[in-house]
DNA sequence: ATTAGTAATGTTATAATATTACATATTGGC
DNA sequence: GCCAATATGTAATATTATAACATTACTAAT
């Protein structure tokens, strides 16, 4: 198909157009919704997605939201592979935010390090309401 | 198979089961895990562990670690759905402590509430190495 | 320029995780 | 006892992710 560029281009051009569709886009989206609309761009295969996928995360450029099996691209970069992430997902929309919490990190370090325990890295993420579906289904 | 039991009873016995064997286990368990050491007590399909789990889950005697897709039970009854629960996550050996921070839900309340997040549940996995295996391989 | 070595990519198949759909069974109220 | 309500069992399938291996393109030695 594209097979006329380099050894690592069509990897980055394929990491390229996923990460402006995950940029595009209002919510994580799961890697399968990312193979849909790329697929008019050439990218046919799962492995494809995920490949592009790991290359992202390592530049810390895409995170994983665990809770969802979805990704999201990075909107700062103030933070590094030692220092925790704070996602806030809405249960019902799924919108998500990343937010600095520097503190948690922090705190984490101490009480970990107590245990003998030495952070990779940390997830965090928090479920709940966003302000907008919380005015619609105060219920909750 | 069992269909002895009461309404409510097949129900309830799975999910002691289940349970535990969760307890027995040194390291989260994935679902299928816990189906193949159930095969023997009659769980032969994995939706009757995954109910189970969800039982467990909502009674909170188990947590599922996002990170893992596993599952653990619960060391401790401190935490309520309020309030955050933080588990450290060995990549090595996967074994898995689930340790008290107070101050990080509190510091995380405050924090979201200023974006009108409310939380509903917090998730907090990291991932790191445990003291063992630091001294196994300490290059991480 | 040719070509072998190296490493990434493309493709297919399959593994691993989780849910849906519906038939069956159990209980409690009448 | 019969019916309604609800939970369970079973089988199929959906969803997420990786493995295996052939193919392609780049690099550098010649």
């Amino acid at each position: 198909m594209h097979r006329r560029q380099g050894r690592e281009l069509a990897g980055r051009r394929n990491a390229e157009q996923v990460l402006a569709v995950l940029t595009e886009a209002a919510r994580p989206l799961t890697a399968y919704e990312l193979l849909d609309r790329l697929s008019s761009s050439g990218i046919t295969a799962a492995t494809t997605v995920y490949r592009a996928l790991a290359r992202l995360i390592s530049a810390g450029h895409v995170h994983r939201l665990n809770s969802l099996n979805a990704y999201i691209a990075c909107d700062n970069n103030y933070h590094t592979e030692q220092s925790a992430v704070v996602f806030v997902v809405c249960r019902v929309c799924h919108a998500t935010a990343e937010i600095a919490v520097p503190s948690v990190t922090k705190v984490l370090d101490e009480r970990l390090g107590d245990h003998g325990f030495s952070i990779v890295a940390a997830n965090i993420e928090i479920n709940g309401l966003c302000a907008d579906c919380a005015k619609r289904r105060p219920e909750g």
